[in-house]
RNA sequence: AGGGAUGUGGCCAAGUGGUUAAGGCACCGGUUUUUGGGUCCGGCACUCGCAGGUUCGAGUCCUGCCAUCCCUGCCA
């Protein structure tokens, strides 16, 4: 659990949020009490966002030493699924909070809610509409002008009371009414021209079965679900902010315990689609290969590509919580997962784009078990072996015939170090028909083994390689973005967000690894030395180790040699 | 007769009228290094959307203007 944060070094930023808490509890607004909850409705798989919002609600509770619960926002039978309310479940546990025993279900309320419709059409605060729901669109006007009344809006109380339990005992057919407060068609406001409370729906409800052909909508459940769970400070996004007076107004009426809203910014990342209406059609269309494909930006698709969840914390610490919409960088959510791995991460030699290495005065057939730091960062995850023998691989563009002036890996009659090994000079470039290289001959220098000249010489740069005769072939995932322009959101006239799709998102190749990565189960994260992280999918079989990358190193002389 | 919000460096973001406008990411120098990674050090907003005003003093208060986002589901 992520309680221990609270340290005076790694103490929370401060935000309006926290602000207005403080303010709550020196005038002890709740009795000093702080009760947050995450609601999501189970139409889909927990994103990044979602992880602003769990971070906000659960971290808030954990810092003023009071609760959060986990509450399922399940009022619309239609577009809810058990497979969701259960990736969701597994996503928070992972991100590291827990609702003790307190997880919910809007549905568990749905008899109190139906006793609260009751109870406003007895006050003449709520009545049984007839209109089609084109007519209530024409009715309700528009952004410059008022609504009308509708013809049924002064139907007797009996006469609601009478038609709404005719509704709830299934005599009407979808849409034939509803059931709407009556608050004011003129307002400014259009959520308060008459808002519909329930609907007509003839659907099996993933919880309720067939019990109800009435739901409840989003504004009438949330604030009661709030209020019976007594939660004081109740969070949600900027869009929700014109539902506010909808959420006092229903607990007014009803004269209920009234939580306080309070309304964020919701995260959005570059080149990133984090709407979970699009996410759904990449799924449905097979874009990608389902909810936790490692390119999508779900918890659980971030998770298989080998994120942390503590990396996902500090992610959320770092881009604050406040009122003001903007993008934030892809780049920030890349530094955060680096800084975590760079810690944690087994360091291992991987090629990726190989070339072949003959070391011409090695001796034959002859394996030298040379001795390898796992860790820099960490000297407690101790050393291996790793094998060099006569043939080997280093990543082709390790090497450059005709170097430019900043390159200082191998080139003709150069002289590099191969990492943990020895020093090598390139003395020979082996072409094909075409051209191509195809293969180095080298010399090393037996006095250099384990990396370092006696007679102190120096090289520019130290190669990662692998012994060609022992290397573990794997498969290896490399990721680019999903979308290929910064904000795939905005969409140019006639196209939609999927014009935006980056055909080239996902790239696979051949790697060749050190024998270590046998011992890697699913889920294990590395570093190969001077490409970036991996981690190993559960895609993996006896005989084909499948990684993710997760990210890449920071690639400083790619922008060197641009100048 | 529209309403609701928001504007602080390239991107987030502190700042709640009173010393030279926190911090992170990015970027740029340099240091160290058996990863062109990492580390460490340094640089990076005479100015807070714009224009006025109040005040001894304004990013913070007032007025006007501009820009952006949200709202016309029987979705949440």
């Amino acid at each position: 659990m992520a309680n221990e944060m609270n340290t005076a070094e790694n103490k929370p930023v401060s935000n309006f949020i926290r602000t207005i808490i403080d303010k709550d509890l020196e005038s002890n607004k709740y009795d000093g009490r702080v009760h947050t909850r995450f609601p999501p409705e189970p139409n889909g798989y927990l994103h990044i966002g979602h992880a602003k919002s769990i971070c906000l609600n659960f971290g808030v509770s954990i810092d003023y030493n009071g609760l959060c619960n986990l509450r399922f926002d399940d009022t619309n039978p239609v577009k809810e699924d058990v497979e969701y309310v259960d990736s969701i479940q597994e996503d928070v546990k992972w991100l590291g909070f827990d609702w003790d025993n307190r997880m919910f279900y809007a549905s568990d309320y749905f008899d109190q809610l139906f006793e609260h419709a009751i109870s406003l059409i007895k006050k003449g605060k709520a009545y049984v509409d007839d209109l089609t729901a084109e007519e209530i669109r024409q009715y309700r006007g528009n952004l410059k002008e008022p609504g009308q009344e509708s013809p049924f809006r002064n139907r007797s109380i009996e006469e609601n009371l009478q038609l709404f339990m005719e509704m709830k005992e299934g005599k009407y057919e979808d849409g034939s009414k509803v059931l709407r407060a009556k608050i004011d068609m003129a307002s400014p406001n259009l959520n308060m021209r008459d808002p519909v409370v329930y609907r007509i729906k003839n659907a099996n409800h993933h919880r309720t079965g067939d019990k109800w052909c009435i739901y409840p909508m989003y504004d009438f459940t949330h604030c009661i679900s709030d209020s019976i769970e007594h939660i004081t400070h109740s969070l949600c996004t900027l869009e929700f902010e014109d539902h506010r007076p909808l959420y006092d107004w229903f607990l007014i009426e009803l004269d209920l315990y009234r939580p306080q809203q309070i309304e964020f910014a919701r995260l959005n990342l570059s080149y990133t689609v984090l709407s979970k209406r699009k996410l759904l059609q990449l799924v449905q269309e097979k874009h990608v290969s389902g909810w936790d494909d490692p390119r999508m930006p779900t918890i659980s698709g971030i998770r298989r590509r080998g994120y942390t969840s503590e990396s996902l914390r500090t992610f959320t610490d770092k881009i604050g919580v406040a009122k003001a919409d903007g993008i934030v960088e892809l780049a920030l959510l890349e530094s955060c997962i680096r800084e975590d791995l760079n810690k944690r991460a087994n360091r291992i030699m991987g090629v990726l784009n190989p070339l072949k290495v003959t070391i011409t005065n090695y001796p034959e057939g002859e394996t030298d078990w040379l001795d390898a730091i796992n860790n820099p960062e960490d000297e407690s995850a101790g050393t291996r072996k790793v094998p060099f023998t006569k043939e080997l691989y280093i990543e082709k563009e390790d090497f450059m015939e005709n170097p430019p002036k900043k390159f200082f890996r191998l080139a003709p009659g150069r002289e590099v170090r191969l990492r943990y090994g020895f020093f090598v000079t390139c003395d020979d470039v082996i072409k094909d028909d075409n051209g191509e290289v195809i293969e180095l001959k080298c010399s090393y220098d037996p006095a250099s083994r384990g990396g370092n000249s006696p007679d102190g010489r120096k090289v520019k740069a130290t190669l990662h390689w692998v012994s060609a005769q022992h290397a573990i072939k794997c498969e290896v995932r490399q990721y680019e973005n999903l979308f290929s322009i910064e904000n795939p959101n905005k969409v140019e006239e006639g196209k939609t967000f999927l014009d935006n799709l980056n055909p080239d998102s996902l790239n696979v190749v051949d790697g060749y690894l050190e024998p270590a990565v046998k011992e890697g189960k699913v889920g294990d994260k590395y570093q190969f030395e001077r490409i970036g992280y991996f981690a190993i999918d559960r895609d993996s079989t006896e005989d084909n180790i499948v990684f993710n990358r997760t990210v890449t190193l920071k690639d400083t002389w790619k922008k060197i040699q641009n100048r």
